[in-house]
This record gives C-alpha cells, sequence and structure tokens, in this order.
DNA sequence: TATGAATGAGATTTCATTCAT
DNA sequence: AATGAATGAAATCTCATTCAT
C-alpha cells in the first residue's frame, strides 16, 4: 500500500512540477493545455482527472504550495536571526528577504504575484494545511503576541503589507517600473515602515 | 465622408461598450467570445475585426478608456472642492472618490483591478492619450509642483498609491477580505497618509 | 490492445479514402475541407487531427499511396509477361500499362499527375517505405542490372520517362490535347523509346 | 479619353505586377488574397473587380503574358543567330535559351512550370493575342515550314518538348533533383535531339 | 470610375472531458 | 489505477464579394 501510495506521490508532483514549469516557463498559464502538462509529465491524459478536478485546480494547489514555500523560507530565516527584535523590524526582514527570492526568480515572482489573493493566502496558508506541513497561525501569533508593542488590527496589517509587497514587486521587477528594485526599496522599506507605525496602539 | 467617419466612429463605440458589459456583466473575459461581443453588437463577425487585433486589444482598449474615465471624474470633483489645499489631502480626496466609484460599480472595480497595471496607467493614462481626450500630467503638475511641502519623488508615490489603493480595494469591496470597505476604509486612510509623509522632505 | 491498434487503422483507412474521393470525384483539392472529410468518413473533426497534421498532409500520405499503387500494378502484370525481356520493352510496357491505368481512372490521373513530383516519388516510393509495403528499389535494380545493354544514368533516365509520362498523360488523357491518348499514343511511345535508346552504352 | 485610358492600364499593369510579386515571391498562389494584392498596389478593393473576375483570372493572365515575355525573348535570340539552321538546332537554341532563363529566374519557373498547361499555352499564345503583342503562329510556321527535313506532326512534338521541358526544370532548377541543371543538360538536351528525331519523316 | 466599410459564411484548429479497455 | 482514442462544441480568424457613397 505504501508502494502505491509512494507511486501516486510521485505521479502528483509530476503533474505540479511540469504544469508549473509550464505555467511560469512555458505559455503561461491560459495558453498551457492539459495536453501539454501530462505529455510532459509523462502520465496519459486520463491520469490528471484522478488528482485534479481541472487547470484551475493545479493551479491554486500550486499557488499554495508556492506562497507556503516562500514564507517557510522567510521564517526559517528570521528565526536564524535572533536579533532581529520589534516587529517592525521582523516584518522588514520577511519583507526583504521576499524581495530577494522574487529577484532571483521572477517566473515565481510573475506566477505568484498574479494569483495570489487574500482569500487564497488566508485559507490555504492560515486556515487549512492542505498543500503546506507547517502552521503558520503560529508564526503570526509569535509575531504580534510576544510583542511589547500592540498594534490595532494585525490581520489588516499583514494584508496591508502582503497586497503592497506583491503588487511593487511584480512592477519593478519585473518591468522596472516605475524604478529598478534596488532604487525602488528604500521608498518601499520606507512605505511599510510607516504603514506600520500608522497601526501603532500608544 | 462624415457620415462615413459618424458609422465607423459608432460602430467602434458598439462594440467597446459590448465588450465592457459581457466582460464585466457577462461571462468575463475569459469566457466571452468574439462571437458574443458582435451578436450583441448588432455587427458581423468580420467588422470585429476591422477595429481590433483580437480580444485583448478591446481589452486593453477599454481599461484605458476606464481607467482614464475614474481619474477625470475624481479630478474634476477635486477642482470643486477648493478647501481641500494640502497633497495629502487631495490625494487622500481622490483616492476615496475612486474607491467610492468602485463601491458603486463593482465590475468596473473588478476588471480594472486584476488589468491595469504601472505599465497601462502610465503610457496610456500619463504619456500617451490614445482612449483620452486628457492630459492627465497637467493634474500631476498641478498636485505637486503648486504645494509647500515637497516630496522625494512624486512618480514613485503615486505608484505606490495606486498599487496599495487597487489591489485592497478589490480584496474588500469585491469579498468583503479581510474586512469590508467600511470598516476597513479607515485603516487604509491611515496607511496611504503615513505613505505620504514618509516621503515628505523635511 | 490489437483491437484498439485495428481500430484506428480502420479510422485511418476511412479518412485516407474519403478524402481520395472527396479530392477527386468531389469538390477537389481546395474546396474539400476538413468538415466534408469528417462528415462524410463518419468521425468527429478531432479525430481527423488524430492522424494527419492537416490537408496538405493527407493529400501528401495519398499521392504516395496512389502512386505505390499505380506501380506496384505495372510491375505485377510485368511479371506475369516473362518473354518482355529488353530493358526498352520493359519500360515502354510499364509505361503503356500506366497510361492504360490513368486511361480507365481518369479522376487517379488528374490526382496523381498535378501533385507527384520527382521527390516524393524517389523519396516515397524508393528511399521511404511509409505508405507502401514494397520495396521499389528491387524492382528498378532487376530492371537494369540484369539487362546486357547497359545505359548511362539509370536515375536520370526513370526521371525523365516519369516526367515525360505524366505531364504528357495530363493533357491528352483529360482535355484530348494536342490528340486523344489513342492518336496520341505512338508518338509518345517513339518518343520514349528515342530517349531510352539515348542513354544506351555503346 | 485616351489619358483616362492610359490610367486604366496604369492601375491594370500596377495590379498584374503586384499579384505577380506576390504569387512568386510573397506567400504563393493559393495565400495570397486579394486583399495582398490591392493593399501593396495602392488601390481599392473594388476596383479589383473592375479588371479581373477573380484571383483565377489575373493568375491565367499572367501566365499567358509570362509564357509569352519568355517565347518573345528566345526566338528574338534565335533571330540573331542566322547561323543556325536544322530544326533541330533551332529547338535546342530555343531550349536552352529558356532554361537559362528560368536559372536565372527561378520564381519565374516556379509560377510558370505548375501553372503552365498546353491547353493555355496553345490557346493564349498561338490562337489569341490577348495578353501579348506577337504572333507565335508565325514563328511555327517559320521553323517547320522553311525547313528542308520534314516532321510527322509538328505540334504533337513541340507538345512533347515543352512538356518535357518545363516539368524537367522544374525540378532540377529548384530542387536539384535528380541532379544539378549543368549535370542533367546533356541527358536533356540528348532526349530532345532523339525525341525530334524520332519524328523525322524520311 | 473608384472607393473601402461591411458582410457573414465557413475554414481550421484546439482541447477539456469521457469511457472502454 | 492507468490509459489514450475519440469526441464535438466552440473559438478564432479570413476573405471574396457587394454596394452605398
Amino acid at each position: 500500500m505504501s508502494k502505491i501510495d509512494d507511486n501516486k506521490q510521485l505521479k502528483r508532483n509530476a503533474l505540479l512540477n511540469t504544469a508549473f514549469d509550464l505555467f511560469t516557463t512555458g505559455k503561461g498559464f491560459q495558453k498551457t493545455s492539459i495536453s501539454d502538462i501530462v505529455d510532459r509529465a509523462g502520465v496519459a491524459k486520463g491520469t490528471f482527472y484522478l488528482y485534479f478536478k481541472d487547470k484551475y485546480d493545479i493551479r491554486n494547489r500550486l499557488i499554495a504550495r508556492k506562497a507556503a514555500s516562500i514564507f517557510l523560507k522567510a521564517t526559517s530565516a528570521l528565526k536564524r536571526h535572533k536579533d532581529t527584535t520589534s516587529v517592525e523590524d521582523k516584518i522588514i526582514f520577511i519583507v526583504d528577504y521576499v524581495y530577494g527570492l522574487f529577484e532571483k526568480d521572477k517566473t515565481l515572482l510573475g506566477f505568484i504575484s498574479k494569483n495570489l489573493s487574500w482569500g487564497i493566502f488566508k485559507n490555504v496558508l492560515i486556515n487549512s494545511r492542505e498543500e503546506t506541513d507547517v502552521d503558520f497561525r503560529e508564526v503570526f501569533l509569535d509575531l504580534f503576541n510576544n510583542s511589547d508593542v500592540k498594534y490595532q488590527n494585525p490581520e489588516v496589517l499583514i494584508f496591508m503589507i502582503v497586497e503592497f509587497v506583491s503588487s511593487t514587486a511584480y512592477s519593478s521587477i519585473l518591468y522596472g517600473e516605475p524604478l529598478e528594485m534596488n532604487e525602488l526599496k528604500p521608498y518601499l522599506d520606507t512605505a511599510i515602515r510607516q504603514i506600520i507605525q500608522g497601526q501603532r496602539v500608544n
């Protein structure tokens, strides 16, 4: 049974990986067909439907996976930086880390930022644990609860920062508009710090 | 000759309006076919291709048109409010006005905010005047030049605000996430004021 | 598995046969649409594209098939005529046989002679064996190697005769120009014999 | 009237020349549309239909023109070669001249040899004079009547040579099959001389 | 004569999904 | 569980031809 399950997991992963490649470096999501995916993954067309409902299903799973992986990397790095103590500094650390990941992997950025909505972010990353092994609720509790400074509405704060980061990263990193990221970064960091401070209680 | 040209403009507008209706209140952009558009617009299929290259072409023209129209309305309203004098207040006025428009016309919001990129915003609204009769450069010059307070990089400032507004409006107005707009609005206004203040020189 | 493969071969043949009928006795190649073919063959439109790239693909396969079949018939008949011994007589026998086939099947002639090029003739009939089970190389080796009389360049000789026969047959059999085939035939035979003799060595 | 007629002739020629360019060096006959032709020729679409019935009409006119021009050049050159006296030598001279023209202008060859049928050759070049100012009947009368050697059926002889030349030129000059023209030429000349001699009376 | 906007039938091609094996 | 042949609706786009100006 375990061997069969392994085999199934292998097929599923092959499909996910191939789909991601095609969505990002291939013809893009709309123009990639199920045929493209199964051909490259080396499975039969019918097999696709054993694992995913349709193309939108596999895309949403991928967004969840990739978003989870990004935050996992960022928060792991944060844990190693024990000297970063204030909420503000921690968020800026994570944000900078994520900007860095996006600069290194532009196709990932294109995929995530065009598709990640707060709904997916919240449902998949925080509430459910379908595509990830990490419970991000803890991470956020850690972030805000163990802080002297209190904030009006942590969820709203995170929401605003996530939207701000993903939309500005997209334009700057992929198109250099209105400035290249290295030039734009100081403005972005200032803006994010300002957004955070605006929610401070006392 | 004029009669023919009038007729052409009429046809073109019929196509644009029909397309917008179908993209927003109909089956959405992807599922709307050229056939759907021409059938409803009452022209032959070939006629579509006399005026637009393909579905993406007509969509981009529409985004430009609609974005221009939104900013035209907002800045016109601002002109009537002679007592709003500081840059900060003016921007907040415009932003609030735009949030208001979006709340009244959610389909417009859905259409604009998923499609408006800084590239289109800058090129179509500021640089070119293909789909609009207004020169928005003047508007922005007015905004920043006639102000006592100076800002580090006005273009970057506008960029950050546009991205912030369009992405937060989308989530809140269309999905009520993380809060309904009336609850979220104070946070957003505060955040925007903070972003602006962060760029103040002196 | 065999049952599926049989079925596939059946479908493919149904498409080939229907296409040939429509190209020759129907509206002709240009005016015959893929829809026409699949409708008559009783398969779905998509099925066509499982077996052939496009209309040109199926036409080329047909030319190869039909050309192979013509030569197979002619050379089989030749084998039965054991008393025809000289190369010259053998070629004239084949040529006459082919003219005869063309007269009996004018649609076949129209199809073949407008489309058969030396390239297809050589590649499909002699080099490859995609659409035929017969190796025509042997036939030609037989023809020239087992002969006392030698010829300068057998391939060039065959080339000239094939071009001569297919272009003259077309004009005479289909349009009676410049003469009907029964009147023209003596001139053609003489000409072919002359062409052959002109390449004799010694 | 004359000026208007000149203008008409100018338009007609512009269309013919443009069509020839597009048929030969552009997308080929099938893929060239009336739109392509009128756009390049700089006239309106409706104008095309004032001069030609359809695309097939303009093609046939072109074949006639080009074929006439080829034979005009060849026979003019022959007139200057007063020392070529026998019918056989004269025909070989013309044939060589034509092969030469085809080698210099491969697009012309492709166009002519795929489209020239004995029907067009005879009707347009010999019987009618729609697209040419020369009466080729005289040329052929000259050729055969002023000769000591007589031939069984001059028209059949010319027919066989025209078909032989155009089909062999096509394969050799355009595809180098079965040999490049410089290598193939001796075989072709021999074959043509043999064909002619085969029709000699006495 | 000349124009070129408009037509709309129809051609090619794709592709998600099913289902017998 | 896995396959992949078959489907056929539907999408995009072309283009010869007409006709009001």
